[in-house]
DNA sequence: ATTATATTGTTCATTAATTAACAATAATCA
DNA sequence: TGATTATTGTTAATTAATGAACAATATAAT
């Protein structure tokens, strides 16, 4: 009822929040005003205290705010604080590289299966994980209690595996396809569409060219 | 002077229209209207026509808008009828993948050369490129008018390599390292913090968890 | 203890983004 | 060719996001 709904735009602001942080607490750094860190990080303090105030006050009058405190509260929100089991479907480079990022096991997110279609990978290690054939894929996270599923397939393939994750219990989809995934929701789906990315910094950069040399328009 | 500016809200969904544009090509589709879009894409044709008037007129009252037209005109803004050369920074999984990306080698980005610290790694081959000594890089970039750096290095290398990559003429850094860049204006930054990404998946775990059983906050 | 200072939480004002409305106009049909 | 329909480009209205202001209050200083 009183579960006021925070924008994704504050919400896409709390990792950064919590990396800052992080480094503030890793340097021995107690204490923080909004004012320092608006500082540091190149954002309002006003942004910074109505970004903590959507989920009650963080902070002291007179003193500001306590790193350590903080960062914990925000891991809390971030629902980082607790463990979540993945697997990765698609065992190319991609889903090598993710499953060997140790940022992602700091955060709480363990890596639990990789899945293909190849069967010259099946039996292969990822960390210390084998490459299981996909169809053993929907046993697998229906008895594993799979929260994650990472998908690293080709945009074909994976809008029918969306399907299939979804009726077998996962709560969450961190795509990677270069597609839109339709899912009951239910369903978390978080897209990383890394040619919209690399297409964005096309833009700027001739947007910025345009700026010195405006006559080379039309 | 006419050159408005126009918000990367804007810019940030120039993809989207762009991918589904290509489908809609690909099927052999001539025409659609900002409703058909709408319906396609599960954004407001309002928003649709804003949008695509920030550039200039592309469509045609009682008819709608020429697909392949509109398709090459996207395109162009975006900047990517032109090629654009870039070199992959950290030669790991990560890396590997993006080097891989035939999408990317679609869209006009060429993949130009590869450089690690890791000597083991000097020499062999990504694509039809080998791997070069992070000493060679500054010169490379100068020689061969590299416009893009993709840099898939660690967080502490980061920083550092984003200024000598500063000096050397580059225009834009497209940064998978966890970790803020600070280089002149006159260089273009894409971000790609996957580790905030997998956060905001974790949040709306949380949330809709939260939804269906909110007694358990607090 | 009292006063001065710092800094939050929160309200109000401003700016930006989104959606709705509609007049203008091209395409289609009779 | 004229009437009807479709659909844009654009202006106006609404909603959301951001920034500024300040009263409330804790801390720190004397």
């Amino acid at each position: 009822m009183s579960e006021k709904e925070i924008s994704q735009a504050v919400i896409s602001r709390l990792p950064r929040y919590f990396r800052y942080l992080g480094d503030l607490k890793e340097r021995g750094i107690e204490r923080i005003s909004s004012q320092e860190l608006s500082d540091i990080m190149k954002v309002t303090a006003s942004q910074i205290r109505q970004d903590f105030n959507n989920f009650g006050g963080f902070g002291q009058q007179g003193y500001g705010y306590n790193v350590g405190y903080l960062y914990d509260e925000i891991s809390k929100i971030l629902g980082i604080d607790k463990q979540h089991s993945l697997v990765i479907v698609g065992a190319g480079h991609l889903g090598k590289a993710l499953a060997g990022y140790t940022n992602f096991t700091r955060r709480g997110f363990v890596f639990k299966g990789a899945f293909d279609c190849n069967p010259d990978l099946y039996g292969t290690m990822i960390r210390n994980v084998e490459v299981r054939p996909i169809e053993e894929l929907e046993d697998f996270v229906r008895n594993n209690n799979i929260e994650i599923a990472v998908l690293t397939i080709p945009k074909e393939q994976a809008v029918p595996m969306a399907q299939k994750l979804a009726g077998c219990g996962i709560k969450a989809i961190w795509n990677f396809a270069h597609v839109d995934l339709e899912v009951p929701n239910n369903i978390q789906v978080e897209n990383v569409h890394l040619s919209d990315s690399l297409m964005k910094l096309s833009y700027n950069i001739n947007r910025y060219e345009k700026t010195l040399n405006p006559s080379k328009d039309k």
